[in-house]
DNA sequence: ATACCTTTGAAGAAG
DNA sequence: CTTCTTCAAAGGTAT
């Protein structure tokens, strides 16, 4: 868990100032589009094919001209995506006329994050409102086809005006900020079949086409702030709202009142962050949110008192998640596989290929978010959502893994040699200097403390055992080797030493576990990203520099 | 209807 | 101190 150093002030204005773009194939999408096919897709493509190849229709593996042609069409599949975005823009910064507390610094139009009062947070589910002061919208507007009916059925929705219909147009995924994603946790608190249509665009349903109305958590409130704190904590993401005077969406004046007005100022009724007095609510003035919400937070059963005593807090996002959240739109666009699995096997090996630079936007805001999130609920713990979930799963992993170890130990794979890694999957890291194809050039060399390219090569080994049938080049499964067992890896105990499985020595059995990677590195070491070049220039060296931390060998002895 | 899958990271528990 | 487990998002898939 690398996290910046002290300089996050630092970071955090690069972060808004930047805005700086993620490699991977955003760049000249929009080309792409008018141009045809680029290399820049043909990274996704192949993913795409070497996902889905084999296996399935959905369409990814479709040949690059189809797919070219099919781009345009695929856009809706990209509004869907874009979810995040609605007409609250305007009215919210209203609501904060003098730019609210959380004042960001320049943010480059079209990545307007607001400040909402009072919407439900991110940070509780299922049934949870939160009471809390604040929350963030992303107010990125979509290519929504605005039809002009749903998106503005409610008065108090009032059309965005100018807005109205497909005014973003040209608002690609590639334009949106690295960071948007940090808007938009999703609501479970709402229920979805109550979902308040008047609250958001119609979106077209990625997959059907046809249009639907945004799940509320499609309008993204992120943080709450704890009533009493609000006014009181500087946001660590301020940096991420728009700031006053820049043009977002205008929006007729007197235009719209939020929905949920009536929520923030309950919220500042409960002063205490405490679950317990969370749930409190006024009724909105629309009947339809007040109704969906009132189900959200109202179910029947004992079950739904222990909730209203003990909602439940999320886990902040990681840097991951963050990232997760904002190229999932992009990859679910441009290839047709939807399965989430599939998808976040690409996001995750995308997330290795970032530079460290772009990590560390991530890993920054993650940190910010943690550190809200404390401010929020302090005595809040993860371990609270233990259990939350039932999960079967784990017996399955182990059995799982358990297998896997078996298969492995059968079979005695060799080390498998350095794969040119991401070739076939992700080759937009090469495009922009990933270490994966490209080693070293001074800054990718001192790499994203995932230690991408080695990593990759690494998961590419356990391919073999991938138990779905993903027909896949993508190394996967790699989590399904972590859980191997206790066999401790001296490895694990030094980072910095950890020797690709294809390193002589090395143990027959590759042994893949997470991340020996940061998590074990004292964040004085980690602080990303100085203390992480220091520490990774140190041990890894040149060779290394690209080292898969996750990668377990009993050679490091 | 619900859990799984899949990813990485963070946090906590356990050894 | 190290390792393991759980959860965070998401949405198709499987049960």
């Amino acid at each position: 868990m690398p996290q910046l150093n002290g300089g996050g002030g630092g970071a955090g204005d690069e972060l808004g100032a930047k805005d700086e773009l993620i490699s991977f194939k955003d760049e000249g999408e929009q080309e792409e589009k008018s141009v045809g096919s680029t290399a820049a897709r043909t990274d996704l493509d192949e993913v795409k094919s070497s996902l889905v190849n084999e296996s399935e229709n959905h369409g990814c593996s479709s040949s690059s001209d189809s797919e070219t042609d099919r781009q345009p069409q695929n856009r809706p599949d990209l509004e869907s995506s874009d979810k995040h975005r609605d007409h609250f823009a305007e009215a919210l910064r209203r609501q904060q006329p003098d730019g609210g507390l959380f004042r960001a610094p320049s943010y480059p139009a079209g990545y307007p994050f607001l400040v909402l009062p009072e919407l439900a947070g991110p940070y509780l589910s299922s049934g949870a409102l939160s009471p809390t002061a604040r929350t963030y919208l992303q107010m990125k507007w979509p290519l929504l086809d605005v039809p002009s009916t749903a998106a503005l059925k409610d008065a108090r929705l009032p059309s965005p005006g100018p807005l109205s219909n497909k005014i973003p147009v040209v608002q690609h995924p590639h334009h949106m900020h690295p960071l948007t994603p940090l808007i938009t946790y999703s609501n479970e608190h709402f229920s979805p079949g109550t979902s308040p249509a008047h609250l958001s665009p119609e979106i077209l349903d990625s997959k059907t086409g046809i249009p639907r109305t945004a799940h509320p958590s499609e309008l993204s409130p992120y943080y709450p702030l704890s009533p009493g704190a609000v006014g009181q904590i500087p946001h660590p993401l301020s940096w991420l709202v728009p700031q006053q005077g820049q043009p977002m969406y205008s929006i007729p004046a007197g235009g719209f009142r939020h929905p949920y007005q009536t929520l923030a100022m309950n919220a500042s009724m409960s002063r205490h962050p405490s679950p317990s007095h969370r749930i409190t609510l006024h009724k909105p003035c629309c009947a339809a949110v007040s109704t969906a919400l009132e189900s959200a937070v109202k179910s029947p059963g004992p079950l739904k008192k222990e909730e209203e005593k003990k909602p439940h807090i999320k886990k902040p996002l990681n840097a991951f998640m963050l990232y997760m959240k904002e190229m999932r739109a992009k990859v679910v666009a441009e290839c047709t596989l939807k399965e989430s699995a599939a998808i976040n096997q690409i996001l995750g090996r995308k997330w290795h290929s970032l530079s460290r630079e772009e990590q560390a936007k991530y890993y920054e805001l993650a940190r910010k978010e943690r550190q809200l999130h404390s401010q929020l609920y302090p005595g809040w713990s993860a371990r609270d959502n233990y259990g939350k979930r039932k999960k079967r799963k784990r017996d399955n992993k182990q059995a799982d893994s358990t297998l896997r170890d078996n298969i492995l130990s059968q079979s005695k794979k060799p080390c498998i040699p350095y794969l040119p890694p991401e070739k076939t999957c992700d080759s937009p890291s090469s495009s922009h200097g990933s270490m994966l194809d490209s080693p070293a050039t001074p800054s990718t060399a001192l790499a994203s403390p995932a230690a991408p390219a080695a990593t990759h090569s690494e998961q590419a080994q356990p391919l073999s055992l991938t138990t779905k049938p993903t027909h896949c080049s993508l190394p996967v499964k790699t989590s399904g080797f972590s859980t191997s067992g206790p066999s401790s890896s001296p490895a694990s105990s030094q980072p910095g030493v950890s020797l690709p499985i294809s390193s002589p020595g090395t143990q027959t059995t590759p042994h893949i576990s997470r991340p020996i990677s940061f998590t074990s590195l004292p964040p004085s070491v980690l602080s990303f990203p100085a203390s992480f070049q220091k520490a990774a220039i140190h041990s890894h060296h040149a060779i290394l520099q690209s080292q898969p931390l996750s990668l377990v060998t009993k050679s490091a002895e």
